[in-house]
DNA sequence: ACCGCCATATGACTGCAATCATATCGGGGT
DNA sequence: ACCCCGATATGATTGCAGTCATATGGCGGT
């Protein structure tokens, strides 16, 4: 998790390795054993599961300076597939070693709790999220949980495609959703950037039509 | 967690202490300042956050032997309420007492990270769970997950109005789902146990037809 | 300059679950 | 014995998001 990787400069610097990775690369697969817990030195992967039915979930995107797989330090297999979204750049953390490691250094073993408890809060959110039916207002919770300061904007470093799936909608819904906010002025897009008016509240006066 | 309970152990027994609920008792609420991690010695709480619209959500229910709230370990103020399900006993372990506990033993730390790596994994199993849009499969996956042993059997400790919500159906959606996969031959209800039949198949013969 | 791919956009239609409404059953409390 | 509430069940209706289809603009590669 972010920041939360005090834990990594415990290990001897030459048991890690760095990997470098083309864009779709596969850092492993579902079902490997679990060899290793990662950090992401640049770039961004993404954890995808697949179902029976032969769909597909995101579990998680890492992005630079983040770790992952740390839930994988107490099982057996990767339980999702792991694949560059961009060209990355990712350090390779042995399993043993960092578990020796752990085990020697309280304080590096709580920061690792801390990253998972974060991990759980951010789950949390995203479960919470999707009990909103509502298209247009769940967008809108999404955006507000993406607002890190205090200012209502939101940088997208990301497709709207890719957020959809995220957000459990499909593309088209969150278009249409993002054109219904705009129309009645909740939010306004401009070049990847997303500024919402905390405003007129569901009440408010519609927009200008569009054209 | 459900056996990571390891390092309630290390807390001198006169620092913790026990409360006894009644049915509906709450521990604390939502926003209320963090004071401690609990164990559920008898029962079972539940752990539910409110959304501005006035909807909630249930974030987690904590079972016997199992330990709740350690993300709040280096949080601030709970992010939801905890609110009894059926008559409880509570440990009430202070923050302070197991912060120290944990920095000398880091054993008990790891096992405090080893239970919050499964609680990730439960919450991106629920989550995952979401992605499936039919209410039949929703069902229907949710029970594989509930299933612990091989035996494709599951016992039920609480009404399915409760496991709709947690599925993100409502109960209607659910007693119609269960209807038909009940018809359709692909799971037999019998007083609180439902028995899958891994089965027929998507093409499997139709049951004879209700009544 | 051309082509192809991907993100975005929007229309038309449909299906499924939410919603609203009832009804029955069973258990707990008085 | 009675009442009330909660769980289960099922019908009728509808709204919204999914699905399929198509269109446009931008960007990268050759």
């Amino acid at each position: 998790m972010q920041g939360a990787n005090v834990w990594v400069g415990l290990i001897e610097p030459q048991r890690l390795h760095r990997r470098r990775l083309k864009l779709g690369d596969a850092l492993f697969w579902q079902g490997d054993a679990t060899v290793a817990v990662f950090h992401v030195d640049r770039g961004r992967v993404r954890l995808v599961r697949h179902l029976e039915g032969g769909s597909s979930v995101t579990l998680h995107v890492a992005r630079a300076d983040e770790t992952f797989a740390e839930a994988t330090l107490w099982a057996e297999a990767y339980h999702c597939d792991c694949v560059t979204e961009v060209p990355s750049e990712v350090t390779v953390i042995p399993k043993p070693d960092l578990l020796v490691a752990l085990e020697g250094n309280p304080q590096a073993a709580l920061a690792l709790a801390r990253g998972l408890a974060a991990q759980v809060r951010d789950l949390r959110s995203r479960l919470e999220l999707r009990n909103i039916r509502s298209a247009s207002e769940r967008v809108m919770a999404w955006l507000r949980l993406q607002m890190s300061g205090a200012r209502p904007m939101v940088r997208l470093d990301r497709p709207w495609t890719e957020i959809a799936a995220d957000t459990g909608l499909t593309h088209e819904a969150i278009n249409r959703a993002l054109a219904v906010l705009e129309r009645t002025g909740r939010l306004v897009r401009e070049s990847g950037v997303v500024t919402l008016s905390a405003g007129p509240g569901p009440a408010g006066e519609v927009a200008p039509k569009k054209r």
